[in-house]
DNA sequence: GTCCGTGCAAAACCTTTGCACGAGA
DNA sequence: TCTCGTGCAAAGGTTTTGCACGGAC
C-alpha cells in the first residue's frame, strides 16, 4: 500500500475510467514524477521522462501532468521563483513547503496548529478558509542540507 | 510622522542619495502606489499613473517599481494568480494575505503566533528563516465582502 | 552639457493550443 | 477501425531589455 506502484494502477484505473488511453508516453513521465522526490517542474520531468521515452514532448509532459493533477495523484504548486512545480499528493494529506534558500531543497512539512491559527484568523475577517499557501524560506544551519548550489540549473551562473 | 508623503520624501531622498533623478513619471507612481490601498499590478499602477502623467509607459512603471522594491518601501508579491502585485512595505513591518476567492479582494493580517509557529518548524528542519510566504484563500462568508464579481478582468467570462 | 530616464517596440520566458499524423482500445 | 494522444510549432500573456530621444541636475 505504500509502493510506487499503486500510484500507477491508481492513475491506469483513473485513465480507464474516463475511456483515456495508456500510452508509453503517459507511463514514462507518470513513472518518472512518482518515482522522483516531487517538486519538479515541466521542463525537469521532461528532462527525466525522455530517458525512459526520447520521444515525448513537452507538450504531452505539460497535458500529463494536468491529467495527474485533475485525477488528484498530483498537485500544482507555484513556488515564489515563478515556474510551476509538481508534486505526488495523497488524498486527504497535506503539508507546506520549507525551502532552503541555500541549497533550493524543497522540504514538507505539516503543523495543525498553523493550519488551525489560519482557520481562526480567517474567521476572524469573516471568510471560511478554502486552501492556503504557506512556504518558509530559511538558510540551513546543519550539514543535512549542506553548501550545494541551487540543482535547479546546470549552468552555473 | 503619519503621513502618506512621507513615504514620497522618503523616495526622493534614497534616490538622491544614489544620484538617480526625480521624474516626473517617477512622482506620479510612487504618489498612485503609496496613496493606493496597495497590492495593485504593474497593469494596474500603469493606468492610475497615467490619470497624472498621461505619458507614463508600462516600461517605466516596471522600472520605477523595481526601484521601489530595491529601495525597501515597496514589496513584491507574486499571488497564485500569477502576476506581481506590489505593496507598500514599512521596514520592520511584517504581514500576511487573506486572498478573498469570491470577490478578489486581498486582506492583510498579522499573527505573531504563526510567525512563531513557522520559526519551530523551521528549527525542527535544520533551517533558520529568512522570509516566508502565508495566504490563505477563503470565501466571504459576511456581507462586509459581498457578492462582487471579482473585478481584476473588465470582462464576463 | 552630461548623464540618466523614458517610451516604444521587440525579445525572452513560460504556458497553452491547433493541427495533422500515429497509436491505443 | 475509430477515437484519443502526440509532437511540432506557433500563439498568448507577462516580464524584461535595447535604443534613440528628452529631461533632470
Amino acid at each position: 500500500m505504500s509502493q510506487p506502484s499503486t500510484q500507477m494502477e491508481q492513475f491506469r484505473s483513473w485513465l480507464a475510467e474516463r475511456g483515456l488511453k495508456v500510452t508509453r508516453q503517459r507511463e514514462a513521465i507518470a513513472e518518472v514524477f512518482f518515482g522522483s522526490g516531487g517538486h519538479l517542474s515541466l521542463e525537469e520531468l521532461l528532462e527525466l521522462a525522455k530517458e525512459q521515452q526520447p520521444s515525448v514532448g513537452y507538450a504531452t509532459v505539460y497535458r500529463t501532468m494536468k491529467i495527474l493533477a485533475e485525477s488528484g495523484l498530483a498537485s500544482e504548486h507555484k513556488f515564489a521563483e515563478g515556474n510551476v512545480r509538481y508534486e505526488p499528493s495523497v488524498e486527504g494529506e497535506h503539508h507546506d513547503h520549507l525551502i532552503c534558500v541555500t541549497c533550493g531543497k524543497i522540504l514538507e512539512y505539516e503543523d495543525e496548529r498553523v493550519e488551525r491559527l489560519q482557520e481562526e484568523v480567517a474567521r476572524k475577517h469573516g471568510l471560511r478558509v478554502v486552501s492556503h499557501r504557506h512556504e518558509i524560506y530559511g538558510e540551513c544551519v546543519r550539514p543535512a542540507c549542506p553548501d550545494r548550489p541551487p540543482g535547479r540549473h546546470a549552468n552555473g551562473d
